[in-house]
DNA sequence: AAGGCAACGAGAATCGATTGCAGTGCTGCC
DNA sequence: GGCAGCACTGCAATCGATTCTCGTTGCCTT
């Protein structure tokens, strides 16, 4: 207890107790073959019993570099809401083993009301080799603008037509298609969707939803039209977006959710208003949480395969750190069938 | 496109189209009085048209710190696995909310398989201003070692005797006895508890599960004596593990389960192997994560509070960065119960 | 024995900031 | 008119490493 907080050993005290200059030391340390080897086995023994660990900031100012890569969660549309999207949270874990399978750190950055430059501001400070931003948020303009001028760049979410940086992202509009067919295919004739289309995935869902509804509606006249349903990212916005839309009267006969998060929640609305699913109203969601083969009755949802994923944006990554300008990359989105979209009776 | 990579513009930069040292342009980024304010506004303006960011590194190096917390995450038993279980995902996420609030950074690093020195490697090498580490798994040696000299370390976890180190954690024993009281009181008899007891979490929570089973046995010579099954932390331990109890024929009524992951992978074994829950068995589980509640039935369990334990986390570290040696702390945990654990007919 | 070439290792510059100290120029007071 | 004092501003040291340059030393060759 009593040496708390005595200051770090530098190379220069290592250098001091070994008899040898400070370049000395750090070529030994480095593996440098200009050291004789029975001096690097000194130096090294001296350093390890003094348990001396190179200063990795004065390292990389040397060096400029980090050896870490910055991942960025911006989140404009949630103001004041802790992120809690199991979808997102197990995205930094697995973003976390990718990174650090390839010696690097992980340094992970919520910004919670992205100011001017939010983005800039990061990479200027030269805290991260590249950067991963999560969720494209409203933010498109700032990311156009700094991919512009700076590589290692990457991120996660749809792509979008005119997008001039480098995305990796499931491919929403034809995952949430396949989504809309199947409810269709098994007899579902008012659909109504679940989600804000204005954030860029939900946007490009509702798209896909949208084009399936309006090309069956050729073949079928009882096809309602389509119909989206803003809902609050809160704990219990999309539960009070359902009760009001049953208060209102509208009729529904399946909900095509925007992401499974709102899909759990409108299964709540749904059963605390009487309502049975699948027989009453079909339900699907969208990302494939752990939670959504458990909930009652297991959810429909769309898989996205989340290793696969942090892979892929990290292998992007580092490639673009090495200067290749790589394009985006859509991944595939499987329909997963589970009893909220049965046909009964 | 054509200007990527130019180089990071510096100080001397913003210093030599001001017309003024370097010096009063650190003064002038900084606020400092001894700056003329007409002067602060010109060198301001330029260097925000430069789009000038101050270089961490450097500041870092000269002002030996990094206003980084670090976040540890050792998985000495859990080789090659990633690291999915959604409570400890959760925690990194509320763990970011709550360093981005105080105007850190967070650098997260997982260690995947702890050598030698390898929190003093992490400590030595500066990165960080302090560490949370999450989990002791079978660190505590280390964590000992490491908390006698160096202050600003905090550790998730339960308290176990003799830790001369800080932690945080819920009472594991004191949950964990009272899930096996509220099994013993809705007449289960024949109680198992599967978890590796080896992992100090699972260990406590295996004390606390025995201490009420033995306190209980003294009046009921039916109920059987504390038995425990080690599970391996794959996706499919548990699974394995119960299907495997049934095969070797042991009797039980009831299984207290080291954590939720853990209960719902039993509850799929119990469910494949045609037994009813909560009929034939009593399930419950451990933490509290949003898939408990989803479950089929759904789970009974000891709940965490997860902000206000990232908050504690992090508010413990940032007084022992003061120099506060602060003492553990222990949060409660509270039982809630659901149906897996009802009493049928 | 002297010249030459490895093989080593020390010295110093450098990375990009912060800050103590030492001016510089101007004002004001005696 | 001269000097103290104030308000700035710049020089240079510093943080802890890496690495280029150059000077030694010692051994080998002829």
């Amino acid at each position: 207890m009593s040496e708390r907080n005595k200051p770090a050993a530098t190379m220069a005290d290592i250098a001091a107790a070994a008899g040898v200059s400070v370049s000395t030391v750090s070529r030994a340390l480095s593996g440098s073959p200009l050291v004789a080897s029975t001096k690097v086995d000194e130096i090294l023994r001296i350093a390890r019993e003094a348990g001396y660990v190179v200063n990795a900031t004065a390292r990389n100012l040397r060096l400029k570099r980090t050896q870490t890569i910055g991942v960025v969660i911006p989140l404009a549309h949630e103001t004041g809401q802790p992120l809690t999207d199991p979808f997102l949270s197990q995205m930094i874990i697995h973003l976390a083993d990718e990174i650090t399978l390839r010696g690097y750190g992980m340094f992970l950055q919520k910004v919670l009301a992205p100011g001017r430059d939010w983005l800039q501001q990061l990479i200027g400070s030269g805290r991260a080799d590249g950067f991963i931003v999560i969720g494209q948020s409203t933010e498109r303009e700032t990311l156009q603008t700094v991919s512009d001028s700076y590589l290692p760049l990457v991120v996660w979410g749809g792509q979008l037509a005119g997008d001039r940086y480098c995305t990796v992202g499931t491919d929403n509009r034809a995952g949430s298609r396949a989504v809309t067919q199947h409810l269709l295919d098994t007899g579902r004739r008012r659909l109504v969707f679940l989600g804000n289309p204005k954030l860029p995935e939900l946007g490009l869902r509702f798209a896909g939803y949208a084009e399936a509804l309006t090309a069956a509606a050729k073949q079928d006249a009882n096809i309602a039209p389509p119909r989206s349903v803003s809902v609050h990212v809160t704990a219990n916005g999309a539960y009070d977006a359902v009760r009001e839309l049953i208060a209102d009267g509208v009729e529904f006969d399946a909900l095509v959710c925007g992401s499974d998060v709102i899909a759990v929640s409108a299964l709540r609305a749904l059963s605390s208003a009487g309502l049975n699913v699948p027989r009453d109203v079909a339900v699907a969601g969208y990302d494939d949480i752990p939670l959504a083969a458990q909930t009652n009755p297991p959810l429909t949802t769309v898989h996205q395969d989340l290793p696969l994923a942090a892979g892929t944006l990290v292998e992007r990554l580092f490639r673009r750190m090495d200067g290749h300008d790589l394009p985006s990359v859509t991944l595939a989105g499987d329909l997963v069938v589970r009893e909220s979209t049965a046909v009964v009776g």
